[in-house]
This record gives C-alpha cells, sequence and structure tokens, in this order.
DNA sequence: CAGGATCCGATTGGATACTG
DNA sequence: CAGTATCCAATCGGATCCTG
C-alpha cells in the first residue's frame, strides 16, 4: 500500500477506524440523498404525517419533471424506514390506510440535506456560470 | 393543483421560486455527492493537488471495494470540473502532466459534504441498528 | 500519463396491471 | 388505498484497447 503523499496515511487509518466507506452507513445513506425523490421525500414529511395517496400527489406538484411512480415511492420509503429515518403507521381497515411521518433521525438527516440544499441554492449562480464557461469551451 | 394540507403550498411556492428543482444546480449536485465516488475524490483533493494516476491508486486503497476506473475517474472530474468545484492544470509536455485541485467553491462543498457524513458516522450505529431490526421482521 | 472509444453488466426509475 | 409483479428504457460504472 503506497503513500503517495504527507497526510493521506492518516486519513486512510481514519476512515478505517471510522468506517467511511467498508458498507457503513455512509456510502448507502449519501446515495439515498442523491437519488431521484428521497430529498424531496424528506423535505414533505418534514411538515407532518402523510398519507402515501396524498404524498405521491403533493411530490407530483414538487417536481417539475414527471410524477413519481407508485412503485418507487414504496421503494424510497421502504429504504428509508429501514434505515429508521421514517416510521409507518397502518390500520387494518379495508382499504386499509398506511400513513409515514419522520422519525427523530429523519429530523435530523432531513436538517443536514436542507444544510447542504440551502448551500447549493446560495451557490447555484456560480455552479451554472462555471457550468457555461466550461460547456462554452 | 391540490393543496391537500396548510404549509404545503408555501411550500411549494418557495420551492419554485428558489429552484429547488426545475433543473437547478441543486439535483445534480446532490447526485454528484451520492455517487460511488465523488465524496471519497474531495475528501482527497481536501489534501492538496494531485495528480491523476496518483488520486486513481489513493482512492483504491480508500474503498473497501474495487479500484475506481479510469474513465470513471476522468468523468467524476469532468462533472467536478464544470460545476466549479475542481480545477485541472496541464502541462503540455509529453507525456502531459495532469494535476486536479478543489477551488474555493469546492472546499466550500466539502465541507458542506464532510457535514452530512460525519452525522451519519457519528449516527451510523443507530441506523445499523435500524436495519437490522428492520431485515428481522 | 491522461483520456477517449467501445462494449458490457448492473442498477435505477417509469408504466402497467393485478391483489388484499 | 397501498403494495407487488412484470416489463422496459436509460443511466452508471467497470474492462479493455487505442492514441497524442
Amino acid at each position: 500500500m503506497p503513500e503517495p503523499r504527507d497526510g493521506i496515511a492518516s486519513l486512510a487509518t481514519e476512515m478505517a477506524r471510522h468506517g467511511i466507506d467498508r458498507d457503513a452507513p455512509v456510502r448507502s445513506v449519501m446515495a439515498l440523498l442523491g437519488d431521484r425523490w428521497t430529498t424531496l421525500i424528506l423535505l414533505v414529511l418534514e411538515t407532518g404525517e402523510w398519507r402515501h395517496a396524498e404524498l405521491k400527489r403533493v411530490l407530483a406538484t414538487l417536481s417539475a419533471e414527471q410524477a413519481i411512480s407508485q412503485r418507487v415511492l414504496t421503494l424510497k420509503l421502504r429504504a428509508l424506514e429501514r434505515d429508521g429515518f421514517v416510521a409507518r403507521f397502518v390500520t387494518h381497515d379495508v382499504p386499509p390506510k398506511v400513513s409515514y411521518r419522520l422519525t427523530g433521525l429523519g429530523l435530523a438527516l432531513q436538517g443536514q440535506a436542507r444544510q447542504t440544499i440551502e448551500w447549493i441554492k446560495a451557490n447555484g449562480a456560480a455552479i451554472e456560470a462555471a457550468r457555461v464557461h466550461f460547456d462554452g469551451l
């Protein structure tokens, strides 16, 4: 294992110790936040408890493109539930009523996501300027 | 456009005004941070200026799985460069020497990413416990 | 050495139809 | 209504080969 530069060795051992990779949740949660819908779902669930269908409808109004498919919404909610970010409530009526809301952990995660999103929005002009410059080369 | 719940209307108009979706950089930058390699690349570039090959080698030591392919490394560096997060330097020798480092904007982005990653690491045990609970149902 | 071109497998997300 | 199953297109990432 080469050590190409000063400082990177300690960095690597730090990462190994704290598990930034090696299937710690870091990779998968970052991927979740980076996917097509999760940040929007978190944003909506931050406002309270939502039924599946209602959530699907409001997400459609929040996205410029097409609506989320029922299948993908279920997939994303499951992923968030599995990681403990979202709690799921069911009444065993016919038809069943299912609702979702953030857990404390999910609310904290959304706080993190919101910070990053706010930063990107605040620097959006600079980013888009860089893109125009790069594309016009 | 229905308004299923109090507060979501102002949320939607806020998002439309500030462009949380609608191809503002928010979506694409979040996706970049969520992909297989970008956060690791930012982490390494935070330590200084790196040649392409050296960067590829150190990334291999930082990831538990396989090494990054040359093609994908170039792709990710281009994406970061296009958004103004990474600067690229070339000497027109034979063979050429190409190096990369973070811009001020990229350093700020890495600050954001680091915060989120630290949060995930700090809550990694809770997340993994939630997974065990969910999977054992 | 850096990176482009090509080919490929794996994953992601959307559309639709069906079930309790 | 919520969820699952199936099918499909698009995207992502890896492997290999080739060039200045």
